[in-house]
DNA sequence: CATGAATGAGCCTTCATTCAT
DNA sequence: AATGAATGAAGGCTCATTCAT
């Protein structure tokens, strides 16, 4: 089955990709981790690129997926937060090796980031933005400049799984409750209520 | 002068290693960016690897002086978050060019990581932790996970600037303003006082 | 039937190589051009070169019938020399791409040289030769070099087929002319009658 | 000095790609036969082909010389060809290494085919016609179809290289003097006087 | 017999590093 | 100190050949 062989070797690029990066990572260690011999690779993939491609494209493939939850937006407010959060993250953290990657090369690699900004995150931030708005419009969020809010929140997750990639033990050990410890913030603050000048 | 001429091929291999990423990055551009020619470099780096050590070795100075700012703990806390968040993600942005090369790098680069985690990151987290618990004290804060919390703070601002460096325009455009919004929401959380279950 | 299909690879691969040249040419497409698999090559032949000698026993096979036209030795010279060229530079250019394979082959290929020179070139080379000093004795041709004024005639040829080959349009779209021509310069010379220091 | 060692390296790859053929031919061996590495190679040309280009440059500048003898137009024309042969058959016998690699991989590489027509051929054929049309004005040469006419002379000196080149011993042992019976060939025929139709 | 996926040797090319000048 | 030509190890990729189906 190609379809099989072409998610074998894709997996087996992921781990080496991981670990070693893109660059450095050979496609003979891709070809033994995958259990296989170089030229096979080649049968499956135009080449090495298109390896980081099909990678990238598993989270396209998730984040089209994601768009499901959306569903829910007429539930309460904090529940859909939380609900939210958790969901995601956990379908994040699930794929954390393929955000190592992407990540790690969309920052050096301008074609690709134009192409997963323009594929992923504007698409989803401006799904996130509606949402927003709408909460605004209902009563249930603040008022505030709906843009960079929406950018802060999707920032605090994006954030936490990069210290999570980046080997912080505290996120990476508890990375179900950081769900909730987020939603919290993101919701109430941390400013002990009437504590602020605003009281 | 040993260490003008330094920092010039430092400069030119964080511009190079931005660009490229630091597998890509080939000495020879690093050269030519610097004007100078290819021996050179060695002359005043061990080894390709040493460049991207230094390139590291700026953001550990620059965190190393952003402790001096621990001074102003015991002001209003409000304030204080907003006029940190405001100085600390500004000198983030001007370096956040060699942020770029030393993330993207310490992703998929385990020594890189664990060394930027230990020497880095864990002493910040833990000021950052240690001023959290203070506040709670002092009643100002929330009692919550502080681990947790502090993460999620500090991933806030990672992660606005991982957005900012993967092109968000709005993010890029407005970095001084995401200050603002971004302690507001840290402080206050996005939901309207009185909107949710807690009320 | 072996043989038809032995032919059809043949023919498909004698197309590839006059194309791209033996060594660029693939067996993937010698077999997509014949319209078989890859493997099926290997059925009807012990590898790519014997592909190669395959295509050279085209011009041996050709060449020996060629022989038959001996027999008009006893003709007028004349009418010899204009029907010999006029039949075989029509064969010659029937099989010009099988020339073109052959020839760009034999040029850096000593072994397939030798062969083809032992094989083919020196018997006709003799045969030539042998006719011509029959017309000497004959009293119909010019007594002179008998070794060198063969090889200048057949060359003459040979290098009428290699300017065909390189795309030369006057020779390639006016070849059929070329026999009368080229006789007429072998048998009374450029010069004009009388013209010369000879008269 | 650069250009002594850009001769150097490619007098290296003519006489690998003379004795394999260009694409046989592998950049470690031309390497090794002009005592460098591999690596130095592309310190001096881009690539492999852009050695191929380089030899064929040789031919070329080799043509663009041999233009000064049409100076010898006016002289006599007997004397005239024999002497034009002889130069130019010792020249083209002196690079017959470096046509042996590019008439080789002419014949089967459009692209090579094209341009060396275009740049060489074309424009000696058509001094050579320029120069026959004058003769026959001059009432020394027959007239006759000139366009065919200067392609089977200049055929007959390739041909002899061409079987030169195949290993032909009568030609290779006798080049200087298959001059002297080319030109008695092409002024005045291989027929005796008198001995033909047209007596 | 036919197929075509798998193989792995080998090629061209790049590039960090050295060193004579 | 600065230079940049030379080096050669290593990597991505191709392709003739094999073999299980």
């Amino acid at each position: 089955m190609v379809a099989a062989r072409r998610e074998q070797i894709l997996r087996a690029a992921t781990r080496v990709f991981a670990e070693k990066g893109f660059s450095r990572a050979t496609t003979r260690e891709v070809a033994r981790e995958a259990g296989i011999s170089e030229g096979t690779i080649y049968n499956y993939f135009e080449d090495k690129y298109a390896l980081l491609m099909a990678t990238m494209d598993v989270l396209n493939e998730t984040e089209r997926r994601a768009g499901d939850f959306e569903a829910s937006l007429a539930e309460n407010f904090e529940d859909f937060v939380e609900a939210y959060l958790h969901h995601r993250m956990a379908v994040i953290w699930d794929n954390r090796e393929v955000f190592r990657v992407v990540l790690s090369e969309m920052l050096v690699n301008a074609r690709l980031r134009e192409r997963y900004m323009r594929e992923v995150v504007e698409p989803t931030m401006e799904i996130g933005e509606e949402n927003f708005r709408e909460r605004i419009k209902q009563g249930k969020a603040r008022a505030t400049d709906v843009a960079l809010a929406t950018r802060a929140s999707a920032a605090a997750v994006l954030g936490l799984l990069v210290l999570g990639l980046l080997g912080d033990e505290e996120v990476g050990a508890r990375w179900d409750e950081a769900a909730g410890v987020l939603s919290g913030m993101l919701l109430h603050g941390l400013e002990k209520s009437g504590g602020g000048r605003h009281a």
